[in-house]
DNA sequence: TTGTAGGCGTTATCAT
DNA sequence: ATGATAACGCCTACAA
């Protein structure tokens, strides 16, 4: 509606009112200690102006931005990179999270190895607490971090020494569950392609060890294979592994992308999933029910994910104890890994 | 390093430096006016003692927050949402463009039909410009802003009467060039699938129409069905559609969503890609690339697209006068289209 | 070439 | 219940 980008300050509102900037302040803020009517007519004026307090201002004040900093590592090519689906989908219930509570997002991209960012971000007192993406190879950093008293939490893995908050999936059940999944199926000689170096992927790949010993199978240490998270070179070291003769009958792997990569692989080597190889993803993007067959998977909970860092971040800047939080995921059987006439089937 | 986060002022550093604040301020700005050596002594001890400068203090007094602040509409479902790996890359790329320039970025999803969220989010005078992610069915309201004098960018299709400044990709012969290819293929009912409400696919669907025109080929009413872009809808329609009996041989879509959804739609119904359906999508992404068969499409050039976001803004904001880019897509021919023994065929 | 002083728009403290 | 006044940390005329 306005045309010119009128800018009302405090004290032209002050003068409207007939009262003192200290009032319009304490009305706007909803202080008890403004009388019930004066605040009503305040905020009244203030709404018919236009007005809005600027953040900037209020922030020097008051040293609240009411704004959270996003961090997204992107070390060592760990995952693809911005555009990684998975990545951009929790970012955007991050951003529904922040937005609900009326907080700003930043967002920043860290490419180096630098391992002071978050210290970087909070003195640079543009934003109240971070949530760092991934804690990566970074499990020392921000264990220090989080020692000097610094607001943040993480997305990632429950590593046993941490003294940082991180919310994350329950990546062990997930790898036990993907894996007796494929045992259920027929399977007995079962690949693990995804990157232990990472601490998500680590704690998948224990789970589908304990599944292996449970049933008593090998897991000859060449079927567990060093992939990174990124697309083609999932793709490039799967057909690389495959024209070496490996045998196999199923695939548990780290992430959705690197499974879709494992299948485009098995295609050209006329192998085919199920019947021959049967597949697992981990992630449960939309991009897997596409696939073709489309992809098993172990669905992660990112829309609570991203309510829970919210929350944790915000009670933690509050002052309150907070918890580290993992979530359950949640098998989705399709038909990259049906080789049963299957009994009951989900959708 | 610093176990405390300690907050060194301007003025604790001009005490350090034995010099006033002003001089201070000057230095760290490089401003010629500061001897080369002062400048130099000053900001090595600002190194040494960590100092940054405060940017909320900054702002409120120079008015400048080197800020940008990207807006992503998500109204009527047309993208299903933030996660949509399309705008996931987009924003990636200007991340990249904004953090190499020092500027910050500022992530807004805008959900309402709120038409004045431009001017909100530069009234809030929290960022110096603004990045619009789609101009979705907003044509009107941005030029009412444009005119408004508010300084911002918009992704998206370039329309005849619009006063601002779009970046965007030329879809025209984007869809001109998808429909040629499947003629070539021998294709010769070719259907439309898109939501032609969205420039963008407006644009490309009168690309489609003017290729079929070209040869003398009927686009019969019914083979152009407007179908959203989110995932589950269009396999919904694809579906639907198939089942009516509809007769063709090839789909141009809007998007490669919609393309991989159709795909899945007629595996379905048995009809084979691309023996009996020739399906040619749009986007380039990723993904494209695992679908069964891969899919072509029509690559869009989403880092320089970023790149020449950030650009255009920033010139736009520094009073520079700008225009509008339309870049050029790439047709990457995969196997989904591919019927002929290929002469020569692109990876 | 450097210093002094005032103000950016708020909020917090201390009065009244 | 409200008002004066002083910061918050920085930048920029203007003065020296």
């Amino acid at each position: 509606m306005p045309k010119t980008i009128a800018v009302i300050t405090m004290a032209d509102l002050a003068k409207r009112a007939g009262v003192s900037e200290a009032t319009v302040s304490r009305a706007l803020a909803d202080s008890p200690l403004i009388a019930q009517k004066t605040r009503k007519r305040i905020q009244e004026i203030a709404a018919r102006s236009g007005y809005r307090v600027n953040p900037v201002a209020s922030s020097l004040r008051s040293r609240i931005t009411r704004t959270i900093a996003v961090l997204i590592p992107l070390q060592h090519e760990i995952r693809q990179s911005v555009s990684d689906p998975f990545f951009m989908e929790l970012l955007g219930h991050i951003a529904d999270a922040l937005t609900e509570r009326g907080y700003s997002l930043l967002l920043a991209k860290i490419d180096g190895g630098s391992p002071d960012w978050v210290s970087e971000s909070l003195r640079a007192r543009r934003a109240d607490g971070v949530i760092v993406i991934g804690q990566s190879l970074h499990h020392a950093a921000l264990n220090e971090a989080a020692a000097a008293g610094l607001k943040f939490v993480v997305w990632g893995q429950k590593l046993d020494d941490q003294r940082y908050i991180t919310v994350g999936s329950d990546n062990l059940s997930g790898g036990y569950l993907a894996t007796s999944h494929l045992i259920d199926q027929g399977c007995r000689k079962i690949a693990f392609f995804g990157d232990t170096r990472v601490p998500e992927v680590a704690a998948r790949r224990e789970g589908y060890v304990r599944a292996l010993e449970q049933h008593r199978l090998d897991q000859a240490p060449r079927l567990e294979i060093a992939v990174h998270f990124g697309a083609d070179a999932a793709y490039q070291e799967a057909k690389s592994l495959l024209a070496s003769g490996l045998q196999i009958d199923g695939i548990v792997a780290a992430s959705d992308g690197i499974a879709m990569s494992a299948m485009r692989a098995l295609a050209e080597h006329k192998l085919r999933v199920p019947q021959d190889v049967a597949v697992v993803g981990f992630d449960g993007l939309p991009m897997a029910m596409f696939a073709s067959p489309p992809l098993t998977t172990l669905r992660q909970d990112l829309a609570k994910s991203g309510q829970l860092l919210v929350e944790k971040l915000l009670d933690s800047i509050a002052g309150r104890d907070v918890a580290s939080s993992m979530l359950p995921v949640e098998l989705i059987v399709r038909a990259s890994s049906v080789r049963l006439p299957a009994p009951r089937k989900a959708k």
